[in-house]
DNA sequence: TTGACATATTCACATATAGGAATGTAATGT
DNA sequence: ACATTACATTCCTATATGTGAATATGTCAA
């Protein structure tokens, strides 16, 4: 199976920076499309494709008028997101003391950063991921 | 070009929803590889896999014991996504208000909705999205 | 060392991008 | 009808998956 649509919700459409930025832009009023691509600097068809994974999530709303199309972000879809990372606010705070208190502790050979880190075996470095 | 990376950063992490709930279960207690594959119902090289992503961006922490590895989840990483998510409060707490007042507007033939709900011309519907 | 247990990694594969280029479609003005 | 403006879609391609199956690695016990 590859990766789930972006489509599919609005974690994985958010998953995109680009479309990050068009949400930002977009919060504070609606805008035509054509001054999404000159305030942001990216190409036309490149927006209309974010804007309609956007769409399909509900992550932002259209409305017509003439020849151009006004998108603005519906902040209402992000609230799952903003609910789903707020669950999680409460360890962080408790987080910050157990920090201190590890640092303390002077590392007893048991903490483990990041996998580039974990030493494996004597010398397995390769550099590359796949 | 490709996706980004899962790797890339929290937000590209937490768009598999699998993921999500291995972070909503370590939260509260570390936990080893084991018991996540027994209490998420998932299989254990799929698990490795996907602690391996979460810890790549900092999303857990691993601690060995033993032949056991405790992951746990580090609230800390997933703040950003919490302050993004955030700047649009604001703006979910004022639509309510607007969103009443467009119904009551009537939808004066401005609205569109999702993508496959817009009328293009007369009856182009196709069902299909590829 | 051998065996068992706990995790991690590799391999193969179907699938879904994101971007660039080119083209299609819709609405307006004349 | 025709040209123009404003967007949307299609085609193409390199790349990055997530899963299952198989295998490797690491740790402890006897």
């Amino acid at each position: 199976m590859a990766r789930a649509a972006t489509t599919s919700d609005a974690f994985n459409a958010v998953a995109e920076p680009r479309r990050r930025e068009i949400l930002n832009y977009l919060a504070l009023q609606e805008r035509p499309v054509g001054e999404i691509v000159d305030s942001l600097g990216m190409e036309q068809p490149s927006v209309s494709k974010h804007l309609r994974v956007l769409r399909e999530v509900g992550l932002v709303n259209v409305r017509r008028d003439g020849r151009r199309m006004f998108y603005r972000t519906n902040a209402e879809a992000i609230r799952p997101l903003h609910e789903w990372t707020e669950t999680f606010e409460r360890y962080w705070r408790h987080q910050l003391s157990r920090i201190k208190e590890r640092a303390e502790r002077k590392s007893s050979a048991s903490d483990i950063g990041a996998p580039d880190v974990i030493p494996r075996r004597k010398d397995d470095f390769d550099g590359n991921k796949n």
